[in-house]
DNA sequence: TTAGCTGCAAAAGGTTTGCAAATTA
DNA sequence: TAATTTGCAAACCTTTTGCAGCTAA
């Protein structure tokens, strides 16, 4: 069985030469990865694998997504509160609106400067794309923001 | 009841202007946050509260940690997986090492450079601070990696 | 044949919520 | 007194795990 998909197929040789196996639900999950919506969640890669393939466990999407991980094929990043979202191929940058929860891709090299100063102030090396930057869209930048209060709903 | 902490009474009087009301919980929740130790999750500042009032219950120290982020006292911060971790006043920016787990806190101006390139860029105002830039120390950089695998334990 | 994968179900965190009783202002 | 806060227990949500059976190589 192949899918007629040359990225998915793509992925999916670097599995075999890994000595990973070739499964039906291995390919569905690289499938919704490179032609599903972007930004999935695994619960949202479970329902693409399962409108093929219904008996598919969401476990087994789990376990997948963490050998692809573990091969450096996929990257898992957390885009605020909930589930992680998980994406094929380079790190970038995900950039989360707080209001509307609008996600931008951006360039990694987005963070050139910040890598550079970490580098030489702290040793440290940046690893981008591990976290999203929150904040709040030109959209939803021209609403007025509500003061906090401690009454009622929280001042929520 | 009153702490000898002035940092303590100093939050505290803020909670008693915007309306809410002074308990001891809250006295000890904003202690643990001034005295106690760096970065503590809820579990953390519930066991310091705990030292103290052992009947406090750890769904008020999430409650009252909401409370105080409702009124822009407190912010809380995703580290990497596990718990989020809660702090006092100005929001900055946490380095978190992905392989040993220490945090380093740098100024919130590190970003300032991201910051005004995704103003003109995207129009977008980030939120510093509620997300951790995570890496690799200093320390464990000298470490070599081991290559993935898709043999055994999945490479890890 | 035999590791490696899978489905199922249950467990494991971390956080939130419902509710009646206690407490603050 | 009236409304907020609290303790307790249970619910919730996402992710992980144990295990026996299945399957790719």
């Amino acid at each position: 069985m192949t899918t007629d998909d040359p990225r998915v197929e793509a992925v999916i040789d670097k599995v075999r030469r890994a000595g990973g196996r070739v499964t039906t639900a291995r390919r569905l999950v690289v499938a919704a990865l490179v032609r599903g919506r972007a930004h999935p969640t695994a619960e949202a890669v479970a329902a693409f694998v399962q409108a093929e393939h219904l008996e598919i466990a969401l476990s087994t999407v789990y376990r997948t997504l963490e050998a692809l991980e573990a091969l450096g094929l996929v990257e898992h990043t957390h885009l605020g509160h909930g589930s992680a979202v998980y994406h094929l191929g380079e790190p970038h940058q995900h950039l989360v609106c707080e209001d509307c929860g609008t996600v931008i891709d951006a360039s990694a090299a987005l963070l050139d400067d910040v890598r550079a100063r970490l580098r030489a102030q702290y040793a440290f090396e940046v690893h981008v794309g591990h976290f999203a930057v929150l904040g709040r869209c030109g959209r939803c930048g021209v609403t007025a923001r509500r003061p906090p209060s401690m009454r009622g709903d929280g001042g929520r």
